[in-house]
DNA sequence: CGCCAGTTTGCACTCTGTGCAAAGTTGCAC
DNA sequence: GTGCAACTTTGCACAGAGTGCAAACTGGCG
């Protein structure tokens, strides 16, 4: 299903992309947030800085891969739930399953970074707001009729800001790697249900 | 109480951060978000480019002011309303009462540009992110002990999230102006409580 | 007045971000 | 394999963001 044929080209390209992203993010451990320049992230990554700039338009933006493909991730579990489930269930079930991502560390390390920097966390939020879009409109496909757009907006928004919610949480308490994702996974069906069900009750 | 003395020099500073950020906000209506520069935005307020900057991190922090009042008043209704409220129903009070803020309608025209321009779309959901963290300090002291970290940091997301759709909603539509206020209350409340009451019934 | 503290300004500098055209690669047809 | 067409990388030039610094300026107060 998820078989496209790659071309050489593109192979490169893609390459080149996770050369940067990884070069960048070794800049942001070792020399702290701040402290490195869209050049430096350029060299480490053997490439001029011109082609940086062609690949991200920020040194931020190629911090924020991992938070990317998590998002990916979960929009596109979300649109493999079946089509009759009740579309709380199914986010609960779709967020869930993104705790299985291959690079969950990168995504706490990235929120912790955020806190700490304005410019990472404004483009942080970015890549989140255009994932929420993203979902909005695959909400209103499912539920086409169903819904107004004010509640499918309010949802989708509620829905991302638990998430956040309970990767922030995950984040902050250093975790030695122990029962990572299960942690986050729980946190995030924690929020979920809440949601679902109503935040009358400070119950959990 | 909010009575407080204001020296010459303090009410300089206040009017000329005023006169920046209308500067700005003239320059966004006439060029349209992206054509204009610090420098212009200067000039426009009679200031040198170094002052603008002494006030303003970025052109677009100059353009968000208005967000910032709603979000200070948000915050301040919030904290005005009777302790023993349940504080779903404090915030529903609480972010009602915010349209009837001063500047209501540049806050819809900023939502409007911000759709289109991501610096500037940033910037503002920065401004929302600051007044999320201030919120959720003062949600955990009014209901210290009673509620986890989690769930207070998922409510007040959510809460922010709902306003935004509401905003949002409200924006795109161009009122001209009648039953403005009216209208985005109503969709404040109806967010609001599908947040207090779950999501699980699409029912508005 | 005359001084102190706070504010504005010009200047110099680094870094971001982009358009453009030249140089280098890859894919493909022959 | 040759060679052309399409694509990618790179260098260069330039406008604009953002900041440190020191000099000039302004308000408050004895």
């Amino acid at each position: 299903m998820t078989e496209q044929q790659i071309s050489r080209r593109e192979q490169n390209k893609l390459e080149t992309r996770r050369a940067i992203a990884q070069a960048a993010l070794d800049l942001a451990r070792t020399h702290g947030m701040g402290g490195f320049t869209a050049e430096q992230i350029a060299d480490q990554a053997n490439v001029s800085r011109r082609t940086f700039f062609n690949y991200f338009h920020s040194p931020e933006e190629a911090l924020i891969v991992s938070t990317e493909s998590f998002l990916d991730r979960a929009e596109a579990e979300l649109a493999a739930r079946p089509g009759d489930e009740p579309i709380l269930d199914a986010m609960i079930a779709a967020l869930a399953a993104t705790t299985k991502v291959e690079n969950l560390k990168d995504c706490g390390d990235l929120f912790r970074m955020a806190a700490g920097n304005p410019d990472l966390l404004g483009t942080h939020l970015l890549a989140w707001e255009r994932a929420e879009a993203r979902i909005i409109s695959a909400v209103e496909d499912r539920l086409r009729g169903q819904a107004s757009t004010l509640y499918v907006h309010a949802l989708v928004g509620s829905l991302l800001s638990c998430a956040k919610a309970a990767m922030r949480e995950w984040a902050s308490s250093e975790n030695p790697d122990h029962n990572a994702a299960q942690t986050l996974e729980d946190s995030i069906v924690a929020t979920l249900t809440m949601l679902r069900d109503g935040f009358s009750r400070p119950s959990s």
